[in-house]
Formats: C-alpha cells, structure tokens, sequence
DNA sequence: TCAAAAGTGTTTTGTGTACACCCATGC
DNA sequence: GCATGGGTGTACACAAAACACTTTTGA
C-alpha cells in the first residue's frame, strides 16, 4: 500500500466529518523466498518523502469488494506473477501515526514463494529481494511489521509443513536444512536434523540424485502431496494429554 | 462494534465515491473470565434484526484518534469497569459480508479478567457471561472469532504465565488446576500438573491455606510479581538448538 | 469414622542433543 | 588420492505420562 494513499489525503481531509470513515485499511505482504542461502523479502522503493531512499513492504489499500485475503492475492499476483501461493495473515497494526499521510490501519500477511517460479515485474519498479539479517531502516513500521511476521514464520516452521513454498520441487536434505537454518538464524546439527524431519514423514524419497555438485550427490525429496495444500496445515490433536499434564 | 454502525449505513452509501474510505474497522473483545469453574465470555444480545436472540462479542468502531489496543481497553472500561486488565490480539476478521449493514473489517482481541473485580455494567444492558461451552450460535462471524480466540488462548496457556489474570490474586493448586482444564477441555494428572507448574516458577507460596472448604484444606499461592504485567511475557529463548535440532 | 481433597515419588517411555566415522563422487 | 559433503547410530539427559497411597480436615 502506503502509495495510492498520497494521493488521496486531500480527499480524507475534506470528509472528517465522518469521524469513522476516515480510516484507511491496508493489507501489507512481507513475501519471503530463499535465494543464494539467504532468506529475502521482497521490497519496494518508497515513494514517499518522508522516506526518501527507504524501502517498504508491498501493500495495498483494500478495496471496498475483496476481503482481506483477497487483497493479499492481488498484490502477490500483480508484484510477482504468481497465483497460488502460500499465504498466512499474522496481524493488524494500527498506531495512529504510522502512517505519515492520515490513519491507515494496516492487515499484515506473510508468504513464501519460490522464487524461481516468480515472473518479476521487478524490472519496472523499484522491486528488490533484500536478505532480511541486512535490513536495518524500513519506511512505515514496517520494520516491526517484518520482525513480528519473521518470528511468526519462525515459530511455525518445525510444525508445519511450509517450507517447502519456498522450495524448488526438488530438493536435497542439505537444501532444505539450509533453508531451516537460514529462517531460524542458527545452526543446526545435521543427523539430528534429518532425524527429526524423517519422523514427521513429510517427505518422499523420488529415486533421484542432485548432479551438478562437486561431490558426492544427495538424494533427492518432494514433499507429500497430501501437505501440499497453500493454507495452513494444523498440527494433529494427537491425545489428551498433549498440552499440559 | 456493531451498534454505531446501523445508524451510519446510510451516510456510507453517500460517499461510495470515495472507494477506499467506506470500509469501517471495529474492534471485537473476546472477554474470557473464570466463574462456577467454567470458562465464561461477555456477550451482548444483538440489536440487529437479522440477529435477533443471538448474542455477539463487544466491539465498537475505532475512532480516527485511537489506536487499536486503546480502542479495545475503552470497550472494556466502558463495560466491564476494570481498567489495567490482560490483553492480546489476535487477528483480523474482513469477509466481504460478515456484516449485514456494510463493509466493516474487525480487529479481534481476547482479554482475561478475574471477574470478581468488575463492577459489571451487566444490570442496564443485555450483557451476559456465557460459558464457552454451551455457545452455538452467535451474530456475525463471532463464532468463528470467538473460537479463534480461544485456540489461541490455548495455545499460550502452559507457555506464558497469563491465566492468573482470571483467578483471584490467591488460588490454591486445585482451582489452577480446573481452570487449565476448563480453558484446555480436558483433564489434567494432579501430580503431573503440579510438577509442571512448579518447575514453571512462577508461583509463591504464600503460607497461607484456603478456609471455607469441606475438606482438607490447600495451601495458597500467588502470582510472583514479575509475572504481573499484563502484557505477553516472552518465553525465553534459552539457547540455539531449541526449536530444532 | 467417613467423605473429600491435599499432598507426594517412582518408573517407563519418548524426545532433544551431542558427538565421529566411513562412503561416494568430482576433480 | 584428496576434498567435499552424504549418510548413518549411540549414549546421555531431560521431559512427559502413567500410576497409588497416606494425610488432613470438616461434617
């Protein structure tokens, strides 16, 4: 968002009468891939003054016959090409000076695509894929924004299957430990890893090996295509006991 | 919310020109408390005709100056009484027709208040605690929302200290314990409940034993006071390899 | 003395973590 | 034949779960 907006504060100014009309709402993506070992948002130049040479996150007002979600598809649609991608509302943030132009509440989501599937239209824009350890200043809050979606996706990463949005197809053990080292920021101990990832039985084993490394190839896995689906796959109930005891 | 709003339908309909302005944004509080060793939620009969006898959450529009936790602690003042009270959001709610009089996005919260202390305005309007139980069927998507809420309420329980905001300032282990219980949905292992709160060490022993009881009565316990603040206490992070290894 | 709940420990099972060696391949 | 990462197993520590008896109090 935080574009279209500039725009219209003139607009907002002249009906403040209606006292509670005059909130915008946004929907903000912070659309994550996995590229050269690094986990990268996908950002914007923003054309705002107040933050000259800073980027924000891709958003959009919602418009009055699309529901949030909807909105959310549209800007990963129009930004990266892509349909059908993982996406996953985290929260709204609303401080009433966030935004320099007027009030706009904002609705943020998170989505992870591969980034090889991506059409960009980060030619014409000022788009670019920043690694999220080198990002320091953000336009907006949105460097809270992209912290607080961060620990969200970190949070859910060994529960669920999602990861793998961020994936080719294919793909080694090694890639995929590297990516789960890469969202976490730490390390991570390889038999252990692959223990843990071989218990929740996401995986097939397709019969095929890396080529084009300069060692000895790793086997190669897919996803299950029962974990396949873009939503949210819940944990399993599993037992009373679970939570507590 | 969903008072004001019947009432400003019609002026929404004169500026449908300016597309992005005629969404409006409420709040909704799903407020828990702990009564009759049931999990209970504030409910407020519906004045809209298209759901009338149903109940639904306590919300209101969001005013142009006031952020979004100020505007749920005004709608929990202006009901409950209780300042200084626990608070979390939990996600926004923004289907195209969740409302019957217009377009109006929702910002849900959960709060949790010892019920004792509230000056409940409960007399003048059809407010009512409702055990969460025995809700079937409520006003907009507050179903949805309210079950929300409380998956998310679950989820934090054995993590963060925060369920004592809905238990006097002394309990003893017994009324924790139901309460877990009331809150998860099912039993709990005394001993093994026991044991893992108190590896949590977050309680004080305050040598005193409850009275009034037909039986053997249990010693008391309080909150320590560092678990006091109302807002989300982190977990602490404790090491690298925690979350996966 | 009975009913009701308080209080307490041990065993078993599973999970998390640390750690080292041989193997297959490309160069 | 060497460098690089692939692939595997074991031992220890800790947490989760199942489970039963004695004690204290009020009625």
């Amino acid at each position: 968002m935080e574009k279209t907006l500039r725009l219209k504060t003139a607009e907002i100014e002249k009906i403040s009468h209606l006292d509670y009309f005059n909130i915008a709402i946004s929907v903000d993506c912070v659309i994550f891939c996995y590229h050269e070992k690094k986990l990268k948002v996908l950002l914007i130049k923003s054309d705002l003054e107040e933050f000259e040479g800073l980027y924000s996150l891709l958003g959009d007002l919602i418009r009055p016959d699309e529901d949030l979600e909807t909105a959310s598809y549209r800007i990963l649609k129009d930004r990266t090409g892509m349909d059908d991608v993982y996406l996953e509302q985290v929260q709204a943030f609303g401080s009433i000076n966030r935004h320099p132009s007027g009030r706009v509440i904002t609705i943020a989501y998170y989505s992870l695509i591969d980034i090889k599937h991506h059409k960009l239209q980060l030619s014409h824009h000022d788009l670019h894929w920043q690694p999220v350890n080198e990002i320091k200043k953000m336009a907006f809050d949105h460097k809270l924004i992209l912290e607080t979606c961060l620990a969200r996706l970190q949070q859910q990463v060994m529960d669920y299957p999602i990861v793998f949005n961020l994936l080719p197809e294919k793909f080694s053990l090694r890639q995929l430990q590297e990516l789960y080292e890469a969202i976490l920021g730490f390390e991570l101990d390889r038999r252990n890893f692959r223990k843990k990832i071989s218990i929740k039985d996401w995986l097939v084993d397709i019969e095929e090996m890396e080529n084009d490394v300069p060692h000895r190839p790793g086997k190669l896995y897919k996803l299950k295509p029962e974990f396949k689906k873009k939503g949210l796959k819940k944990k399993s109930i599993s037992g009373k006991q679970q939570a507590v005891s």
